[in-house]
RNA sequence: GGGUGCAUAGCUCAGUUGGGAGAGCGUCUGCCUUACAAGCAGAGGGUCGUGGGUUCAAGUCCUACUGCACCCACCA
């Protein structure tokens, strides 16, 4: 077989990919007696398409997957998407443009459902694109009905255990979309306003305290006025009450550390519906809660005559009103920070409504004992900082929202006894008093309560299931740091609490994809980039490769497309030299049969490039198989990257096409073959369908690369002394082309070398040496020193003395520049050395053998020194 | 306000237990040498953010500072 001239990746690609999927080469294997490793997808959002992060995120697993698969586990990579209920919701909406005032929820749920059908496939194609090995047989979807089961068996099981309550606490709420949100969900922005200077009169008093606030329009919801206790202004204010304007409620005055003395009057008025500190003084004070907005965010009866109004016109009227009273004493600009719903742009609004919640406090203990006796691993380590901060400053978890698209609440209500019956299947009539009059809770829950059950509840639990049972606890989760507390520590805590195991052993965060000025990808800034356009314009392969090489574990990677150019020719130059080997293996094997070996080894003679390459590439394999093995994606990759391009290609190559076009032996194909394999096999993981292609052309023994065997070292190969020995051989043709160049000898003129060696031992290794011929330029070398220097180029090195004839090649200009560079560099060390020698505690503490390479080192480059030093003498003297 | 990370060549980044500063890109020079000009060969380029400390020895460990990025809290 032959290679195209081009690997074609636009249309090879898919039809690489649909070769695997037809195969079967993505499922797990039947046999479960075989050593695991499952690895769930983190389900991206059906909400638009996979952008640069998921790409990432999925190229790290599936080097991962492909990795383990080609080591002999039986793998499972479990795809998934997430219905992500709000986002989605909001939409929805857009897109029909309508309002949920005007629809249904069966109807919503039905474009809902239109929806996640047309967007799930579309990204499921992305994912496909990206090369993902993951088992299409296992796909799951966060609202599918085994989701769904086990959502509602956890939620009654904790309701039992009293870990999950239904409670009036005060949460982020969007009166746009008219739901609880999270707050994560809350973004704040700088926000120009004014705080208002109001008097609050002293009951039976004309005495007023000053009360500063950027919010008049909450004092409807004024319960209390609060003083920092050591503020001694206020000392004689103890015990007195105020009454709150316009609305004349008569309040009490707390003392509480909470208040800063020097932040305006060091008065606060406190509204504990509205607002989270204020709430949790009023807990600590015993002081009436009063909700003074409707669901829409507009005051509601208890605001009189304001009733009905939305914030900002209400603002404006009171302080009108206000005005008119003579109760404001004055107001300041200032700039102050306003909550605003990141995904509808609403102004939030503290509330304090009936929700359900999880309490925290008991779940953690075993999140936190899992980290510190290292059960539960991240890479980088990192972020275990970061995990154990989160879980010991944890809040009760607000679950429920009041929206549509999500796992209804499992909570039934009887509208004639009032019973609250939680129960995991629908229930029909009341318990208590058999009515039939029963109403399901209308709230949902929290997207992320179901995504926290994703590595359990998609292998069949509650249910013992075969692949539960043999697939649980997954090995490893690949997500980036963002959503480590978002999600990473709810799957953490849930599954602790419901399958008294760990999820995953190991955590292994990829970073943020930053455009190349480092800034986040985003549609307000129009940075992003398309990962899906990228694969069509480079291939996936080059998209894997850049996403790979540049990323650190739990680091950002600034993303240039400019390099992605780069990137693609080490596509292109393993293309090359695979189309090479393939040709030249054809042209000169004509039986094309392997004969020559068995048993892994060669019978035929090794010259030293033979053994280099064997040496170097079995231990190649070492490394980076054991940098998988600890996920340092990027080494690995460089290391192979490395390893073929700059040892394999630049020299091994260079030193086959020497033996063959010289006639001589030509066994070294085989060798070519061999190492091109296993290139093939420890690039596969990064680049799967180049190495896949190049591999279906260059053998027929296997069906595939992607099922073959990962390369194991053979240690009969592993040959130091001959990796020293061409290392020796390399250092020599560098030198003598470093010498050309400077002396800008064209390529193809030939000139004689006189080499002499300091170690007469290693003459024969370069006597004749067909090598030194074929690399750079020579025809003829000499091991003695000659006799007439004149017109010749000198380098002289530790190990060897060279001077190249430039007889007829250039002008006669002499070679002083080339010897006094070497002379300033050499005097350098030896200065350095001379140093560090000279300190006595260096002598006397360092480790005697470091000592000893000093000395040595010291009488080596003094020798040396002399050598040029003379050489440049008489190279003057001749000019003279 | 609390926390984390980063600072090394013009750019992007490696640098494992402290022991002679690295790569790629870009730049410069020479080459279309029968896999690859998306290539080959060669060269130049760094006071390792600043100041202190530990050590015989610091890019590496400690400390203070400066700058940048991010996360959390929050501004009545």
């Amino acid at each position: 077989m032959i290679l195209e001239k081009k690997f074609d990746f636009k249309n090879r690609e898919n039809k690489i990919y649909n070769f695997w999927a037809k195969n079967n080469f993505f499922s797990v294997d039947d046999d479960y007696n075989k050593k695991k490793f499952s690895i769930v997808m983190p389900p991206p959002n059906i909400t638009g398409k996979l952008h640069m992060g998921h790409a990432l995120n999925l190229t790290w697993q599936d080097i991962l997957v492909r990795f383990k698969r080609m080591c002999g586990f039986n793998v499972l990579w479990l795809p998934g998407t997430d219905h992500a209920s709000i986002a989605t919701e909001i939409k929805i909406l857009k897109e029909k443009n309508i309002s949920k005032k005007n629809i249904t929820r069966e109807k919503f749920l039905e474009y809902a459902q239109e929806w996640k059908e047309k967007f799930e496939s579309e990204i499921i194609n992305q994912i496909k694109k990206i090369g993902s090995s993951c088992d299409w047989n296992e796909l799951n979807f966060t609202l599918d009905k085994n989701i769904n089961r086990a959502v509602n068996f956890v939620f009654e099981d904790l309701y039992n255990k009293k870990i999950i309550y239904k409670g009036e606490k005060i949460i982020n709420y969007c009166p746009n979309c008219m739901t609880s949100i999270a707050d994560a969900e809350v973004k704040y922005k700088e926000d120009n306003g004014y705080l208002y200077y109001l008097k609050y009169f002293l009951k039976n008093s004309s005495d007023f305290l000053v009360v500063a606030t950027t919010r008049p329009e909450t004092i409807f919801g004024d319960s209390a006025i609060a003083i920092n206790p050591s503020d001694i202004r206020y000392l004689s204010y103890i015990n007195k009450k105020v009454i709150v304007p316009i609305v004349n409620r008569e309040v009490k005055i707390v003392f509480d550390n909470y208040v800063d003395i020097n932040f305006g009057t060091g008065v606060l008025k406190i509204t504990p519906a509205h607002d989270f500190n204020d709430f949790d003084i009023s807990q600590k004070h015993n002081l009436k809660i009063i909700n003074i907005f409707d669901d829409e965010g507009n005051l509601n009866e208890s605001a009189g005559e304001f009733c009905g109004l939305n914030v900002s016109l209400s603002r404006e009227k009171i302080i009108l009103k206000l005005e008119k009273l003579n109760l404001i004493i004055k107001k300041e600009k200032i700039k102050h920070n306003i909550g605003i719903h990141e995904r509808c742009g609403e102004i939030i609004e503290p509330m304090v409504k009936p929700q359900w919640f999880l309490k925290m406090s008991e779940l953690t203990k075993p999140c936190i004992k899992s980290y510190e006796n290292h059960e539960l691993k991240f890479f980088p380590e990192r972020f275990g900082e970061v995990y154990l901060k989160w879980l010991n400053n944890l809040n009760d978890w607000c679950i429920s929202r009041q929206l549509w698209w999500g796992h209804r609440i499992p909570v039934y209500y009887c509208e004639t006894c009032g019973e609250i019956l939680v129960n995991q299947e629908k229930i029909l009539s009341c318990k208590k008093c058999r009515s039939k009059k029963i109403k399901q809770e209308e709230s949902i829950l929290d997207t992320w309560f179901s995504s926290a059950l994703w590595p359990f509840a998609t292998l069949g639990w509650p249910d013992k299931t075969l692949d539960y049972e043999y697939f649980y606890p997954t090995d490893l989760l690949v997500t980036g740091y963002d959503i480590l507390f978002f999600w990473v520590i709810k799957m953490i805590f849930s599954a602790f609490e419901e399958t008294k195991k760990l999820p995953f052993k190991n955590v292994l965060f990829n970073g943020i994809v930053r455009d190349k000025f480092g800034r986040k990808m985003s549609k307000s800034l129009d940075n992003g980039i398309d990962p899906i356009e990228i694969i069509k314009n480079f291939g996936a392969d080059t998209l894997r490769f850049s996403l790979s090489i540049n990323a650190g574990t739990g680091s950002d990677i600034k993303f240039n497309i400019k390099d992605l150019e780069n990137d693609k020719n080490f596509c292109n130059k393993l293309w090359n030299a695979s189309k090479f080997i393939i040709d030249i293996k054809k042209n000169n094997l004509e039986n094309n049969i392997r004969s020559s070996k068995k048993n892994n080894v060669y019978d035929f003679d090794l010259d030293i490039s033979d053994r280099f390459i064997l040496s170097r590439a079995n231990h190649i394999v070492l490394n980076v198989t054991q940098l998988l093995e600890s996920y340092e994606i990027a080494n690995a990759l460089k290391k192979v990257h490395d390893f073929f391009w700059y040892e394999f290609c630049d020299w091994y190559i260079e030193c086959c096409k020497i033996k063959i076009y010289l006639n001589k032996n030509k066994s070294c194909i085989w060798i070519l073959y061999d190492v091109l394999i296993i290139c093939l096999k420890l690039l596969h993981p990064f680049l799967p369908f180049i190495t896949e292609e190049i591999f279906l052309n260059i053998q027929d023994k296997e069906k595939s690369i992607m099922i073959s065997c990962w390369p194991e070292c053979n240690n009969s190969l592993l040959d130091l002394d001959s990796e020293n020995n061409f290392e020796f051989l390399r250092s020599i043709i560098k030198t003598i082309r470093n010498l050309r160049s400077e002396k800008n000898i064209h390529p193809s003129k030939k000139t004689f070398v006189h080499i002499i060696l300091n170690d007469k031992k290693k003459e024969e290794k370069i006597n004749q040496n067909k090598y030194l011929f074929g690399l750079c330029g020579i025809n003829k070398i000499f091991l003695d020193m000659p006799e007439n220097k004149k017109n010749m180029v000198r380098q002289i090195t530790d190990d060897f003395d060279i001077l190249l004839s430039l007889d007829g090649l250039i002008d006669k200009e002499s070679n002083i520049s080339i010897l006094e560079k070497k002379y300033k560099k050499i005097l350098k060390e030896i200065e350095r050395s001379d140093k560090i020698l000279s300190n006595k505690e260096f002598v006397k503490k360092a480790k005697k053998d470091l000592v000893e390479l000093e000395c040595e080192k010291l009488r080596s480059n003094k020798e040396l020194l002399d050598k040029i030093k003379k050489e440049i003498k008489l190279n003057y003297d001749r000019r003279s």
